[in-house]
DNA sequence: TTTTGAATGTGTAAAATGCACACTTAATAA
DNA sequence: TTATTAAGTGTGCATTTTACACATTCAAAA
């Protein structure tokens, strides 16, 4: 049986710090996945780079983290040095660190994925010049590892999406059943039924009907609701409650 | 609007990378959320830290990330090193980079978690003479974040098993239906019904039955299973057919 | 030789959930 | 007044999930 005291293992265990201190740090970058939802379509903000390697081509929004913050810190301040933005749904997703994923340097990225209702956000477009909402459906090549950081988040999204209420976020504060379920259909990219999906949303019993309507869709207009997220949180402390769509 | 060529955006964005390149490096590590299936209970394998800071206390094990390589060969490696074994199911789970997480030095730490089949392996016990498995319902408080990575682990592989046939990374080539039952309800920690247990298993049709018992847990001796791999992924390629218990 | 004990192995019925499906209503514009 | 357009609403069938109890095997003990 081998111990802690040989070298091999140590060294391999890292338990003596000196000697790895300098030679193995690395750079830490934070990349975002940024989800919107706009029009009645998913969409994702890209950026076009203006610096090399990769110049001229499109890819997430990204820096690199600090001494002095973590990184969910440095994911909020990326995402709101570009969107203006810092009260938005963030989570972490995966770290990426094959060795050449960055010609440049090596570089690890840890990357996050963001959901931000595009509507209600007055924010002046965008801040940056360079950075783009495109559909889901027809955004472009990506540099790097960024399209399988991309495929990731939409799976994360998908899975999130059925069993948290974390599609609020990307809607406006008051919605109809009709954007609601063109989101679920965006983040599922299937159809659903109308009746069907408005009776297990009912049966959740997690929105509010208001008595006024969005009368800019159709002739009859159709009623807004709202999330009542101090109901949802209670279901769940007090009986266990678990959302499903 | 801003544009990509302000100062404070491109130092954001991490634009210039000659800024960072050497300041903002740091130690990156991992840690390993190591799961074992033994004499019929979930284990988890600890380690006692001889070194500062924390001797004495219990920890994962975790290594730093090398140069040459990316974090999956540092798990890789980090496990080998511990349990002599090299081909063992690993999954990347989180990064955890709290600035005060390891008081010794900024450390950013990217967690694993691999699961063992403790019974078939005869690897001498374990490499180091420090590590012990513990029962999963009476480990030991550990150092730093560790026990916030380790339940969030737990909670992982409770979705993992329900889901994919990761189950079967736990228990030897041949088993029971009863060790694949005690198996789901250490993870999922409750008790399962055995009749509809075998029902649901049996409806996946992934599992070949023996002709052979294992005769050393009851007098009438229990059938011997094996997980058909092949089957399974052709099922899934060919038929759209999700594992779901 | 018989009895006992301990764990295996097996099926059905009721309840809950998922899924397909079509017509009426409200409001405005012509 | 009528035509138009999207909203809103309920039922029956199929599938899945859940609850539940007794017979079988074989070794060891009596």
């Amino acid at each position: 049986m081998k111990t802690v005291e040989d070298l091999e293992v140590k060294e391999n265990l890292g338990m003596h710090l000196n000697y790895y201190q300098k030679e193995d740090q690395v750079l830490l970058a934070v990349d975002c996945i940024i989800f919107g939802f706009e029009k009645e379509r998913l969409k994702i903000l890209l950026i076009k780079r203006n610096f090399e390697p990769e110049k001229g081509k499109w890819s997430l929004i990204g820096g690199f983290l600090k001494k002095n913050e973590d990184l969910d810190q440095a994911a909020d301040r990326v995402l709101e040095t570009l969107t203006g933005l810092n009260d938005v749904y963030l989570e972490q997703l995966h770290t990426y660190s094959k060795i050449d994923r960055d010609p440049g340097q090596r570089t690890i990225s840890v990357a996050y994925f963001a959901l931000i209702d595009v509507d209600s956000h007055r924010f002046d477009g965008i801040q940056i010049d360079a950075a783009h909402w495109f559909d889901i459906k027809d955004a472009p090549d990506l540099i790097f590892d960024h399209n399988e950081m991309v495929r990731k988040a939409k799976a994360r999204l998908r899975r999130r999406a059925l069993t948290k209420p974390i599609g609020f976020e990307l809607l406006p504060e008051k919605f109809t059943m009709r954007q609601l379920q063109n989101l679920y259909e965006s983040i599922l990219d299937k159809k659903l039924d109308k009746r069907n999906f408005i009776n297990k949303i009912n049966s959740l019993d997690i929105l509010v009907k208001l008595d006024e309507k969005d009368m800019s869709v159709s002739r009859k207009g159709a009623y807004l609701y709202i999330f009542d997220k101090e109901k949802y949180e209670k279901k769940v402390q007090e009986d266990g409650f678990s959302f499903k769509i």
